[in-house]
DNA sequence: AGATTTACGTTCGAATATGTTCTGTTCCGT
DNA sequence: ACGGAACAGAACATATTCGAACGTAAATCT
């Protein structure tokens, strides 16, 4: 058999089990783990497939759970998840609306990808990817451009720029820290001047926020509470915040899971 | 026996098997590797067979005038991964160029990831990710966003836009087809918009070509020959192509292994 | 016929593919 | 936390394959 007849094999178990081990494709395909592996050293030298331990696994699998992305998003995955699923009632077939980078407005795109005839406009390429891989052609999915956080935000000027050239229904924004002075806030200072852009250009602005949030300062602030139309949370948050942020925000929504 | 009833003979074999051996051929056809080799070369020249280490494979056809990425990154391997080499020779440390999508210029770019204090602007998400994976940071990695085509482009106004604001030492390009009369081709209008705007930001233009993308034709033009400054390609190129581009293009390079 | 082209085989150095051994790493049950 | 089992990958050995260069013979041209 030749090398690329058992890669062809490998790329079809990976396409069809969304991942193999090595010791399967050296019984299956007859050959030593060493050749197997050298295969997917070509395999993934291409982009096709993901080295792991153990095997390989298809990369569209893999890039929803890159360590830190993974890590982030495992933290608090309850929460985020009652907090998309509120958010997505938001959202009606026919609108434009925008989705900052960040892993709650993440877990939001895997449910609006079930919402058909809609214009996402996002700066994440996570967010755009999710979309992508189930999407119906009645979608259509606007990556903004620019260079790239390691929060997986695209930035910068040209961001800035494309944004301001959009209108949006509603934009719904994660944050790396709120509190009642300083108001919605992000450890970079590009992401913050994209994230203006982002809040400018959207009629409505929807934050999505968990609890551990409230107290967090990020250097750089891109909104003020009063600016906020809807935050959705979760039930642990404290109730001194709760307090602040029913006077601040147009409306305070609490998603229980 | 008639080499051309040898090469219907292999044909033959290559489709009911979906591959051959050269080993094979040899026996079955009481003829010399080298012959084999020649036949192969041949067949593959017209684009019926695809050969690899061994043997020859059966090049699937995809129907659809958009053939996905994961599909034509294995075609014409070899010589992509030449042309690549030979594209990064052209690149040093200080510049800015731009990588239009597309496989050739993806292989280019994980080339171009070992060099320092580079500006790359893409409107690939695939390119912008594998100079990120690898990214010394030294490298400004810009992605130009837009809406994304299946072959992986990122195209629009906002894409069109964002690539009129900026400069470029110079482009690499791939295409999908190219002829003497229609110059550089592309089989997606928008996607020529997009790379009509990066040829004009630049000022070289240094077009990535293998030579089965000789007398495909697209639906849409956007560079002529003689815009092109350096064009790059293989030595399986037909002479006759050959001549017409020596006559017109700036500079013809032929990319050995 | 003589010259030229074409097809095919042979030789040989280099590239490629594969398996084996060995050493270090990672995983997982206790 | 620990120890055995599975796994990864480097280094080496071997066999296969590749393709350039050259030789020869048949076919074609003039």
């Amino acid at each position: 058999m030749l090398a690329r007849q058992r890669q062809e094999h490998i790329l079809e178990a990976v396409r069809r089990h969304g991942a193999v081990r090595v010791s399967e494709l050296v019984d299956s395909l007859g050959v030593s783990d060493m050749t197997v592996r050298r295969d997917l050293d070509a395999l993934s030298g291409r982009g096709l497939v993901e080295k792991v331990h153990g095997g390989a696994v298809s990369v569209h699998r893999n890039t929803t759970d890159e360590p830190s992305f993974a890590a982030k998003s495992n933290r608090q995955l309850p929460e985020k998840t009652a907090i998309a699923r509120a958010a997505a009632e938001l959202v009606e077939p026919g609108m434009a609306v925008g989705l900052s980078a960040g892993t709650t407005t993440w877990s939001l795109a895997t449910r609006l990808a079930e919402i058909g005839d809609l214009t996402v406009v996002t700066n994440s390429i996570r967010v755009a990817e999710v979309l992508h891989a189930r999407s119906d052609p009645s979608q259509t999915v606007v990556l903004i451009g620019g260079i790239r956080t390691p929060s997986d935000a695209l930035v910068g000027p040209l961001a800035v720029a494309a944004i301001r050239s959009l209108h949006l229904d509603a934009v719904f924004m994660g944050v790396h820290g709120i509190d009642g002075r300083s108001g919605l806030m992000t450890p970079n200072l590009m992401e913050a001047e994209t994230n203006r852009a982002l809040v400018e250009s959207a009629r409505r602005l929807v934050v999505l926020c968990d609890h551990t949030k409230w107290g967090t300062v990020g250097i750089s602030s891109f909104a003020r509470l009063d600016e906020v139309d809807v935050l959705i949370t979760d039930p642990a948050l404290d109730p001194d915040a709760r307090r602040q942020l029913e006077d601040q925000v147009g409306r305070l929504e609490v998603a229980v899971r």
